[in-house]
DNA sequence: GATTTATATATAATGTTTTATATATAAAGG
DNA sequence: CCTTTATATATAAAACATTATATATAAATC
């Protein structure tokens, strides 16, 4: 999966694994998320399978960049992929869950501790999703011109804040209920 | 992580790899799920370990089942994991809003089949949550005596519901959003 | 002046998860 | 009667993902 969002970076413009690994930091992280090596070797086998194609870009005082191109075969692997339904529910997998799933033996003290830390973090997540990613979408449109796509990236920016304000009713309720 | 799941069902019961890929499924399937591939190599790295044993079960007219148990090594882990606290949000990938925020391209209607197939989806899961899952921990709670306990299980199922509800709510928006 | 952060790529080793396959029998459904 | 579902375990192969490490320089911070 992370080759689709690979690609589907590297069709708005040319980009290097580091670049590519800073634009998913700030913009799909809510939704797919990927460490530097598996960003680069995944654009390496992407390159043996042509669907991109790099060259590298000398610097002087800075380490040479090697920029990817996307392909007409990687546009139409592309084009294919998103054209393609997905017809099952995501799975998800929250270790918070399953470890107060298993609980029941620990002190509750220790279980509110946790769960308040958990707001916490929660609470600075939305905070980022309402201001920094809300920015740098509103930054992407502009500097790119497109104003139509950053309406579909505004969507995915919406789940980010949706999910966390959810995510904090249930923490309110779970803490709540284990106080009472 | 799965070693978790597994000495955590362990330690109420012992259990066969076929019961716990069942157990897994109508219960922690909602914030934890593992293939029976999976489940059946974690439990013999787990033996390994020797934090579960095993013994064969002999049956007739079925196939013989080989019954795990928890040792005291692993009542030990399991305990020391449970204390631990989990200090950072949880990533999650969603597919969908992956290939959403890569779909400019796309004809409109094909999006929005989609997200309608999708909420189709995600209303038969809300209504799962809201029978059968919790059905099944009220049956739990009272075969195996564990009132207390069974008020953190219904803290995970409350978790998937309103993720569902979640989920639903940000469809109906973006399906908004598109059609208008 | 020393440390940290940012720029930039690359790979080895390890861990996790999925897909596929093999085997065998009984019960249930069409 | 035939097919599917349920019971039950096991392993190989492949795909996906994380951790760790190496290298080098400039800019920013303490």
């Amino acid at each position: 999966m992370l080759k689709y969002a690979l690609l589907g970076f590297l069709n708005y413009q040319t980009a290097s694994g580091y670049d590519l690994k800073q634009l998913m930091d700030v913009s799909t992280s809510n939704f797919w998320h990927a460490k530097q090596s598996q960003i680069y070797t995944t654009l390496k086998a992407l390159e043996k399978d042509a669907l991109v194609v790099s060259h590298i870009e000398p610097q002087e005082s800075r380490p040479n960049r090697r920029v990817y191109e996307i392909t007409t075969a990687g546009q139409e692997d592309l084009k294919n992929w998103t054209a393609q339904p997905i017809t099952e529910i995501e799975s998800r997998k929250e270790k918070l869950l399953l470890k107060l799933f298993f609980s029941a033996q620990l002190e509750p003290e220790i279980i509110l501790t946790e769960l308040r830390l958990q707001k916490n973090l929660h609470q600075a997540q939305l905070e980022k999703y309402q201001t920094i990613t809300k920015e740098v979408i509103k930054q992407f449109a502009s500097s790119l011109d497109m104003q139509e796509d950053a309406k579909l990236w505004e969507t995915t920016r919406r789940f980010g804040e949706l999910y966390t304000e959810m995510y904090i009713r249930w923490l309110d309720e779970t803490i709540e209920n284990l106080e009472g």
